[in-house]
DNA sequence: CAAGAAGGTCACATATATGTAACCTGTTCA
DNA sequence: TGAACAGGTTACATATATGTGACCTTCTTG
């Protein structure tokens, strides 16, 4: 170890924003469609609570990578849409999921197979 | 929303490979240095445990991003080297880095002041 | 007038990740 | 002989993330 100190916060930072266990599929629709409304949303991610899928917006939203739009009005309308630096990162998020297809394949097929079922965050392997 | 359902399951798993409040910091001196004995990467790293050190490490191996290589003998020796997958992954790694110190670069300071003294994941935010 | 609509909150329960400290292994060295 | 060494395990405690269900709003419709 010379004097190389570890000084890649950003990396932390990149992954702190993206760990939730549903912000990966709530960015790609999200980024799919020009306006989501949150009900949809919900309608189509098949198990999260409401309540966890609002933390999990409100987290993305506060990080700038979504962002909210409410009509005021009765139903309540509000709507959300990628942002420049959700933008920004997806060309990143793609090169991870090529590495992982190519790299790791095995753990992507069997994650396809448990999925729904399976739990997030391991060390109970 | 067409028939674009959301297949993208090797970007969970990378996410999930590199989750963990240790792994940036533990993959960036293992791939900075040839061979790295358990120990100096103990002392290297400021506040983790031994313990915790120790199932990052595992789980670095089990999936396939470092080495661990044993020397038999007494006192053991134990050095970790990273893999090709692990190295494979570390341009994806730097893109990270470099879309977080260009689009949250506030959030990067800020952590670099904190470190070691935050918590990893939030919600208490 | 009761129920359903969309978006959201709250109090609480469970699951998973991380931390703390004691203990174990055979050499070597004082 | 007993302390130090490197790497590791174990039992237990705490912190954080996720899940469950009840409740709230105000307008519209049956």
């Amino acid at each position: 170890m010379k004097n190389n100190e570890y000084k890649h916060c950003g990396l932390n930072v990149a992954l702190t924003i993206l760990s939730g266990k549903w912000k990966p599929m709530i960015l790609y629709y999200i980024s799919h469609t020009p306006e989501m409304r949150f009900t949809e949303l919900w309608r189509i991610i098949p198990k999260i609570t409401k309540k966890v899928l609002l933390d999990q917006l409100k987290q993305l939203e506060a990080d700038g990578l979504i962002l909210r739009q409410e009509k005021s009005g009765f139903p309540p309308e509000v709507s959300y849409q990628i942002s420049e630096k959700g933008h920004a990162l997806s060309p990143v998020l793609s090169a991870l999921e090529e590495w992982a297809n190519v790299h790791v394949s095995e753990k992507v097929e069997q994650f396809e197979q448990e999925s729904g079922t399976r739990r997030w965050r391991r060390n109970g392997r």
